[in-house]
DNA sequence: CGGCCGGTTGATAACGCTCAAATGCGGTGG
DNA sequence: CCACCGCATTTGAGCGTTATCAACCGGCCG
C-alpha cells in the first residue's frame, strides 16, 4: 500500500471520524514515494521543509543529536504514521527525521495538504489534532524518562509501542514488529546499552516480555502494563 | 493588564507576524478574569474544557501525578503565555493546569478563538505554531531530563526561563522572578529536592546563577549557557 | 511564642554508567 | 563449505551520580 491518502484516511480515523467527503479529498492528495536504507535522514536539523512523510513501511525515528555526539531519540513512527505534520507551521527543522529500519515513505507537499485543509476543516481540524497528540506522547515521555525506573521505563515504553501498533492493525495476538537495536532503546529511554540489555534480561527473566531480532513479543500484558503503570489515554485514540 | 486580545498580540508577535486587521479581531475577544491562589488548579486530569487560558500575572505549572503521588511539571507559563490552547482540538485533559504562585489568568471561550481564527487564517496558523512550539520544548525538556547530569539540567532550565522572561519584556538585566520552590524545581527536573538543593549550591558556589526568594538571577550567562549547552533555536522566538 | 514551610546538611545505599572484553550471529568471499 | 568480518548482544568489575532517610535550621505568619 502506497497511496498517500489511503495512510491518510486510516490514520487520522484511529483519532477521529472523517465524512466520505473528506476521505475522497484525502484521496486526491499526490505525494512521491521514496525508499530509505537504515540509518538514513530524510530532514534534517536546520532544513526547510516544504513535505510532510507518511510512513508506508519501516521504522522512522525523530530525534536529536548533543553537541558530544549523545543521540536522545524523541519519537518512533510506525506504518500509517504521518510524521513531521508540524512542519506545516514550524518553519525550521530542530530535529532530524530518518530511518530506524529499511522503510518506504511518502513525502506529501505541503501545498497539497493546505489544498485540502482549506476546503475541509473537519480534515484541519483532525491534522491538527494529531500534531497535538503527538505533544502528548512527548509529554508522557518526560514523564516516564524522568521518574520511571529503568524496568518500569522499558515496560511503558514496549506498552506504548504494542497499542500503537494494535490500534493501526500491525500487531498479531501479542506480537508486533519493532526493528530497533539495543543501543536504539537506550537512545530512547535515556540509559546504556549495557543497562538496557541487564534490564531487558530481567524483564524476559520476569516472562513479562520477549523483545529480540525486532520482534516485540508480550507474553504477560496485564503484569506489563501493571509495573509499566501504562494508562493510554494520553494517546487519544478512538475507543 | 487584563486585557485577553492584548496579551494574545503580544505573545502570538513573538513567533510570528500579526497584521493590523488580525490584531483588531483578536482585541475584540472577551473573556474571564479569575485570581488564583498559589496550588490551585484550573484544569485538572478529565476535565472536556470549554475555555482556553491566558497568564496576565504570577506563574501557572502543566503538570501529572504519577499513582504513588509524585508529580512531573511538564511546562511553566509566564505572564503574556497562553496554556492548554491545544484544548481546542483536544478534548479530554490528561494533564492538570494549576497555579504554581498566586495568578491571574484570563479564561477564553473556545468559540470566541474559533470565531477570530475562522476569520483570520493568519491567526490560526499562528495558534497553531505556537502550539508546535509548546510541543518542541516538551521534546527539548526529555531531552534534558534524559541525558543531561543535574547541574547541566538545571542550568539548561534557567536558561530557558530567563530567554522566554527576556522575550516577553519581564526580565531586568540578568534578573527574572521565578517564584516556584525547591520542590518545584525537583518536580520539574526529575530530581530529589536534596539534590536540587545541592545542585543549586554548587552552581551558585561557581558563581553562575543565583535562585532565592522566587528571583532568578543569571551571575554569568555565557558559562551558564556553555555547561547547559543551551541553543535557543526550539523556542522558535522571531529574531 | 509556636508552628509550619522551605531550605540545608550528613550518612548510607541504590541505581545506572563506564570501560573492557567476550560471545553469538548473519553475511560475504575464498 | 568454511573462514572471516562486522555488528549486536552479553557479561564482569569498579565507580559515580543521585536517591533516601533523618535531622536541623531559619524565617514568616498567626
Amino acid at each position: 500500500m502506497t497511496d498517500i491518502g489511503e495512510v491518510f484516511i486510516k490514520h487520522l480515523g484511529l483519532i477521529g471520524q472523517l465524512s466520505d467527503e473528506d476521505k475522497d479529498a484525502l484521496l486526491s492528495i499526490k505525494g512521491e514515494v521514496r525508499d530509505l536504507q537504515r540509518g538514513e535522514d530524510v530532514l534534517k536539523v536546520g532544513d526547510r521543509p516544504s513535505h510532510a512523510v507518511v510512513v508506508f513501511n519501516g521504522l522512522l525515528q525523530r530525534y536529536t543529536m548533543s553537541p558530544q555526539g549523545k543521540r536522545q531519540i524523541h519519537s518512533f513512527y510506525l506504518p500509517t504514521d504521518a510524521p513531521c505534520l508540524e512542519t506545516l507551521h514550524i518553519v525550521v527543522m530542530d530535529n532530524t527525521l530518518g530511518a530506524v529500519a529499511p522503510s518506504r515513505i511518502g513525502l506529501v507537499p505541503h501545498p497539497e495538504l493546505f489544498r485540502v485543509m482549506d476546503a475541509h476543516p473537519k480534515v484541519l481540524a483532525l491534522i491538527w489534532r494529531e500534531t497535538l497528540i503527538q505533544a502528548a506522547i512527548f509529554r508522557e515521555w518526560l514523564m516516564r524518562n524522568s521518574q520511571k525506573l529503568a524496568h518500569a521505563q522499558m515496560a511503558h515504553f514496549f506498552c506504548e509501542i504494542m497499542t500503537r501498533a494494535r490500534a493501526a492493525g500491525l500487531a498479531q495476538d501479542d506480537t508486533c514488529d519493532l526493528p530497533i537495536t539495543q543501543e536504539d532503546l537506550g537512545d530512547t529511554l535515556g540509559m546504556s546499552t549495557v543497562h538496557v540489555n541487564r534490564t531487558l534480561m530481567m524483564l524476559r527473566a520476569a516472562g513479562m516480555v520477549e523483545f529480540r531480532g525486532g520482534k516485540l513479543m508480550a507474553l504477560d500484558w496485564e503484569k506489563l502494563v501493571e509495573i509499566a503503570e501504562f494508562d493510554p489515554t494520553y494517546l487519544h485514540l478512538r475507543p
